[in-house]
DNA sequence: GTTTTTGAACTGACTGGTCAGTGCAAAGGA
DNA sequence: TCCTTTGCACTGACCAGTCAGTTCAAAAAC
């Protein structure tokens, strides 16, 4: 990477994480492009000779984020599996590696449950794609799971791996929005134990 | 009910239901009060005679909307508790009332979900408390459970209520948005599997 | 029973302000 | 020399909220 990319590539590193926490808490059209650019401490200017449009600034942060949360997910899942771990231990592992990605990237986690069930947005098949790469690492999981009888083959994959991600998803953002005192290892516990099926009997 | 108040009931019910589609579509900021109007089939000023702002319109919808959910979710519990039925039980009822309330509201429940979690926003301790309401009949329910010995007293009772709550909101809003030619019965039955803990094992 | 009055509900043109995006000359950096 | 950034003035569209005026059903007056 020569100095110029670079240069330029640290300026829209600022302008990302400028943008990710105001239109977190504001919401997109709240957000003006003059505030952007004043928190990455930058001219408007620069915000349009390196992206085209706000809307298009913002497809590239939501294309960004959700790719660091699939890395991060399919690395949790490889590495179960490269030490010989169960599928349910890899789901374990890979709640709590969203429970991390959430604990680092908040702002961006809000943006993102925020914008994916509207319609008639302008980033909606952006947004579709990203979110099926996502989810696609936690069907597969299950999946398999499946197939080596490990798990019950009476389960409803698209759904029981909607129903996994919300579930850490929600806990999550319940966790930093309202209950922040508790220790990501509480919330991991409390997740885990839903998952193994723990909750009911004594 | 006379007619003049009656009459006036009407216009604010169509207002409700003109705001909750469009802010759902495009969010808050993005959706003006003359799209309100005249979706609702009013004009502008009356928006403005009936509401004190759009800030105003949008939390009394907010009100309105999460009192129906909580009122559904305790009415589940409380028919299951009058038949007898376990609290496990109880849990699986308000599964289904969520997913029914969510099937029968979507916009709503999107647009919930898209507000909750923003911070700085003007109808914050709105939304705060509304959640509260609905989240505390889980947790009764989750307490009463545990009070009984039907349900492990190891379980964290918050976090527990909010990935219940998440895993339903997700899921259904991924079904309504993705999936809609599932049944409401496959859905319920995904989720009640993971409620019961089978999922591992054959 | 008919006319008049009242006032709540509603209307829609208008205002003042805001904001995305542009244009451009000059400066800084590699 | 070329790429990137700055600073700033400007435009045109858009929009929340206002207000003077209209409608009409029901109460009051006769």
């Amino acid at each position: 990477m020569d100095t110029q990319s670079s240069r330029r590539q640290a300026t829209r590193t600022k302008l990302y994480e400028a943008a990710v926490t105001l239109i977190a808490e504001q919401g997109f059209s709240a957000t003006t492009v003059d505030e952007i650019a004043e928190r990455a401490g930058v001219a408007k200017g620069t915000v349009y000779y390196n992206f085209k449009s706000k809307t298009e600034l913002f497809e590239e942060l939501l294309r960004h984020g959700v790719g660091l949360l699939t890395e991060s997910l399919r690395s949790a899942a490889d590495e179960t599996a490269a030490r010989g771990g169960t599928r349910v231990e890899a789901l374990d592992a890979m709640i709590r590696a969203g429970l991390v990605f959430i604990d680092r990237y908040p702002a961006f986690t809000q943006l993102y449950v925020a914008e994916l069930w509207r319609t008639n947005r302008a980033w909606q098949s952006t947004l579709l794609v990203v979110r099926q790469e996502a989810v696609a690492v936690v069907e597969t999981v299950l999946r398999e799971g499946v197939a080596g009888g490990e798990l019950s083959d009476e389960i409803d994959i698209p759904l029981t791996a909607a129903a996994l991600v919300g579930m850490v998803l929600v806990a999550a953002l319940d966790w930093q929005a309202f209950q922040r005192e508790r220790s990501i290892d509480d919330v991991h516990a409390a997740l885990s134990r839903l998952l193994h099926g723990r909750v009911s009997g004594r």
